[in-house]
DNA sequence: ACGTAAGCGAGACGGTACGTCGCGTCTTACC
DNA sequence: GGTAAGACGCGACGTACCGTCTCGCTTACGT
């Protein structure tokens, strides 16, 4: 159970991988909810028993994917500092297209993570990841271009996250239209010039 | 089971009532996975048996809450036109303004229902719900405010409606602070002039 | 529930005769164990709530079904007892084929409470009527017809007492063949003469 | 629950003893109609789950039981023919004596099955085995011993069998008086001279 | 390379919750 | 007052899945 790093056994590496992929494979086809550890286990091709020998339940399986899929993405994604300690505008869009390029290699797990019936802990972990990286912008931003805000930034930073996954949601479960890069311009403009802007909407008099 | 609307006996109004708010109150206290329909049924002071009368299982009872708390929120809201058949941008936020009293008003069950561990179900069903209000806001402007759209309204869209969702998290999980005015003026920035815009920050160069 | 004596109220008679009637007839069809109060009920015609008003439950029903028919065939049989206060072998018979006549009217009921899956406390009841019968009726001959007896009494009246069950079992089985009269006559014979006395084996040795 | 013929799992085996035995102990004390699954699984120490991968419910228990206790019983006698093909009226005596044996080892077995509120389907296998035995001996007797019998043999053989359980039933009640082979001898008795000659009762005139 | 400790398959078991069923009580309304 | 209709508390049922535990067999590892 101890996952104790590098777990060099053959067989145990091997057993792990089966039961990950199968549980992708299944919550895609069932939900996770309706999922039972004997369905995983016969989809691996594995006992029951030895299920148990490597994880504690279906959540503890489910919480080493996401590990491995939020491991990876963070590992692609770097800070936007430039040299000059300036934002550098080109790494911060370099980001967002590593980072929609990790999504649509793994578009099934993602799709199943995000969608209806999806892990609300994975949208959590997700959300504050995105929620992390906007703040880390912004601090950078801040320090150059000071400015009184007009409400809370905690406000601005979960508009921000959870409209990136709402995006990405809409893009995984269309079997990721566009290229990555397309959808990092339309992140950013949305981001930048917001969503009237994104519509072409010039508002006349409004505030 | 039936539920066939205006059920009229008054014990099995009173029994259905007890059920919901007893959901509710575990939801908050034990998230809804972990709860059990013996767990409501002793809450309610409601014999388990009688449970299985009035709902096929606790996502039955779930959903009829779901049910009632969005049918509640539809009921209030209406389409922001005025009577020149133009944008009302007035209705427009006091739309928004009702919608944040309402969340005020059901503070708990939209905490339990969005947050970590939340009910992934209802928060597609609440995207869908505001992604469709967005949409007839938009259908509006666009035939008074002809544009070329540089990305699928549907992105848009999507973008709008959870990072809504966001918000409304947020702001329920910090046991809503400020008024549903002064949120719905938030909301309704962060829409027009973006989350940029909204921080105060005015990128010099980027299109 | 009270049962006290001659309850007048036609619709009372009529509720309990329905459902004494209605208990034999689904006792033949599905045995006792099996048959459910609303089964008994709906097969009456009456309501569930209305059964309790009269019995306890099924149980009860059944106990005064069996008291009516040991009721009424006690109320047919006297002891046999001549005027000379000697054994009246005459009325010993004719007791005998009133009892059978008496089953032969019931067949149905006794089929169903003796028969395989039978009532076990109406087989115990009716064998201890049985047994006392016979008890009786050796109290006369015992006086009359001194004789050392070779084992306790009480072996030789319950080896009688089953016997007569076990007759009757296969009788009503049978559907009654023969006449009530003709078994009256196989029965003495039985006691009489003894089992290999009525197969005509006259054994040369034994005892 | 496949039963399939020695099972060879020790735990297996030692499950279904304990069960077996936990149902004699509390038929005894409360009857086999009053029993829960859970009592006897509480008794035997075992898990209610448990019991039902084993049997399909308590009627299924009881009918294993019986088939055992009848197996025991069948295994353990012989007909009683001699070499000569004729009776042989030791072996008869031998048999009957190996059956009051067997039921006073099982003498709480057989009080329960039998006895007020016992077990009519026990009470029928039981008459139709012995039933069976008896018509074998008929069968053997009939050869050598010819006449025209005055009733149906099948009266006979019901009389018989019945009136065989009746002696045991009274004997098992009061906790097997006397040895079986004195038992045995008062059944031979009964069955060759009759209820009356056992008795000493020599009717006068009565034929 | 090979003996041995491990990983593994098979499946019995204790346990907990499930959804269902039937009981017996009760209330309401009708006749 | 007797009955019909039906909600309800109660408790047992039989099932499903969980997580644990032997017990042998097989397989990769370490000397």
């Amino acid at each position: 159970m101890s996952q104790n790093a590098r777990t060099t056994d053959l067989r145990v590496r091997r057993t792990r991988k089966l039961l990950r992929d199968a549980l992708v494979d299944l919550i895609e086809e069932q939900g996770f909810a309706a999922l039972k550890v004997s369905d995983i286990a016969d989809h691996a091709g594995i006992n029951r028993a030895t299920f148990y020998r490597h994880y504690y339940d279906k959540y503890d399986l489910l919480a080493h994917c996401m590990d491995d899929a939020l491991e990876d993405l963070k590992s692609q994604t770097h800070p936007p500092l430039a040299a000059s300690g300036e934002m550098n505008h080109t790494a911060l869009g370099t980001n967002l297209v590593t980072m929609l390029v990790h999504v649509a290699e793994n578009a099934a797990f993602y799709r199943v993570m995000l969608g209806k019936d999806g892990v609300g802990t994975f949208v959590s972990r997700l959300r504050d990841y995105l929620r992390q990286v906007a703040a880390e912008r912004w601090q950078i931003l801040a320090t150059s271009n000071i400015s009184q805000p007009v409400m809370p930034t905690e406000v601005v930073l979960n508009f921000i996250a959870s409209a990136y996954i709402g995006v990405i949601v809409w893009w995984v479960d269309h079997r990721c239209p566009g290229t990555p890069t397309e959808m990092a311009d339309h992140l950013l403009v949305l981001t930048i010039e917001g969503p009237y802007g994104a519509l072409g909407i010039h508002p006349p008099e409004l505030a």
